[in-house]
DNA sequence: TATGAATGAGGATTCATTCAT
DNA sequence: AATGAATGAATCCTCATTCAT
């Protein structure tokens, strides 16, 4: 119980104000304990932060997986809107985990960089991998003109970084979502036969 | 000159390590002098950090006010391109002041929030009509298909935040370069006539 | 049985490394239990520790009062390098607890100071009694000089306390055997006939 | 000054209650600062600890290095004598630094053990050479009686070794001196032609 | 302009101890 | 007899900050 409520409130502070910026005792007290209560199920700081951290890359990468996994009963156009609206709804229901993943994969300390990187280009492997495929089945399917394939997938790849970046700094549910659709529908306009 | 270097070096181990992260005996260290020098210059660590971040912030804007002053000798795509071009430009003469500027304004603490939001929202509505009017002038000119001026500002937009977030991520020039040319072309297939 | 592990280890560990050096953790640890489980036998840290280092006195008083009542068909010279050997062999045999006495005579601690002095003065006077009453009989026996008594006593207790000292700094068994052999040559050239 | 201070007071409480049983907050309040204040002198409570025991060492081995230097204008038994006043004065006047060696030679704490051994078996062989010159020369004056050098050694440094635990253990001045006199007088007998 | 000395506040961590189970 | 969870107290240490010089 206790132990699962740290790892939350810990989730959620260590993405709001960073590793240094959240104290131990913080997090111990929004959970209703004392700080030395922390000690009982983590080895330290950095134990607590690198437990919830690879939680968050976890549920991540699951979620990329899951992405990557999709049966392809969808045209290609609408699979990569898919990709879009469920990491849309992937960053509203796992908020906290992805502004952690988010801050990290941009801003790792020294002493995660490399953990960071490692987990993070796998999953940047799998979701470019899929992507690809989707194009490839999009160009059999006469859906998506015959073009570059990298093209097609860098231009989505930096759509789907724009979106992340939107995402954490607009607030504004309206405004995300209409720059969610006219950058896909430049998108496509571009890739579409 | 000593005011300059801490400045300088401020700057860096703000943008790399955050605000938390960065103490003030290193920046000292690193400049040379002991710790309570750096209080001849500055009130207390907020107000070197404001300074060195509003400086950050403002050449930041002083470059997207240039970007959008340029003379408009050049055809719509090559002034859309010139932009991108001129961002990677900036972040790579400016690494500090643009990681700096990514870093708060994707993750403010608390009590730079408003300040950031304000000044950033200044810059992002110039950098807006300054696109704006590049598409507008390029469909006038017939060079872009005519279509809903806001559809090609969002994706544009979204495009740069897209390259703001890999310039930092990839480490690689060449790939950054590709990506670079690979969304803009996706771009302009959509945008041109 | 955990009772006897937590003495055995307790002994060990408060010998080797104090009192303040030892926690309570590491002592469970190697015993195989939780911490909290000493409680189930000793009232705290310091009845541990009392316990042991009383078990450890008392032992070494034992071993003392051994020697000092051993049956006198010996002769004196013979006797007397028996205590040598047989603090020797206690060294060896109980080790641990050897260790721990010295320790704590030479560094009470302010808590122990007081017990310390009254239980190893008890067992110095034993043993003073115990040399004395060879000594006498070996004069008797015409086979020690006829000198001061106290003089013999004396140099006597302070070759022990030198070899008390070595054999716990000097790791080697034959260099050991060798100081303790010449310290009682030399002792006997000086006190025999 | 404060720096001069702590040490004094460092070593002397290192001394009497041990590293683990010593606090900084201790040391410092004895001194008259806060706590910090230390961290401006040293290091951490290791290199304060070493910088104080490194010295206390330091000032044992200079003044064996003295003893084995003296002009020796004494006769073999004079210079054997006053090694051991030599000795009890050093304690007397350096208490401090003489408890402190003697604790940690006997009782080093793993991460000394290595850097007290090395130090202290320098200093070991330096008196023993000193010994066995002294030795040597009675003898070749016919002062000494001719026998095993290695005997009159090993039985000299044992009974130096001896006088050094009582010291520390027996408060009374008239007992330690009697115990002082009594075992010289002892060996000399067995020593001398 | 710069520093050495010092400090208050706070942070991570350890540890003996308690208590319900 | 033993443990998991929790805590109060204390420890070492860092850091921003002050002040006299």
């Amino acid at each position: 119980m206790t132990r699962h409520k740290l790892k939350e409130v810990a989730m959620r502070l260590f993405g709001e104000k960073g590793y240094e910026g959240t104290a131990l005792s913080e997090i111990a007290k929004e959970v209703g304990v004392k700080t030395p209560a922390i000690y009982a199920f983590y080895e330290n700081k950095e134990d607590l932060f690198m437990t919830v951290f690879r939680e968050a890359m976890e549920s991540y990468n699951t979620f990329i997986q899951e992405l990557s996994e999709e049966q392809k009963e969808l045209s290609a156009k609408e699979s990569l809107y898919r990709l879009l609206s469920r990491q849309y709804e992937f960053y509203q229901q796992s908020r906290e985990a992805s502004l952690l993943v988010l801050r990290y994969v941009i801003f790792p300390p020294i002493f995660l960089k490399e953990t960071i990187e490692e987990a993070f280009l796998d999953s940047d492997k799998l979701l470019t991998n899929a992507i690809e495929q989707l194009i490839v089945q999009g160009m059999e399917d006469g859906i998506i003109r015959d073009q570059s394939v990298q093209l097609l997938v860098d231009a989505f790849l930096n759509l789907m970084d724009g979106l992340s970046m939107q995402y954490f700094y607009y607030t504004s549910k309206e405004v995300y979502e209409r720059k969610l659709n006219h950058a896909f529908e430049m998108y496509w306009n571009a890739a579409r036969s």
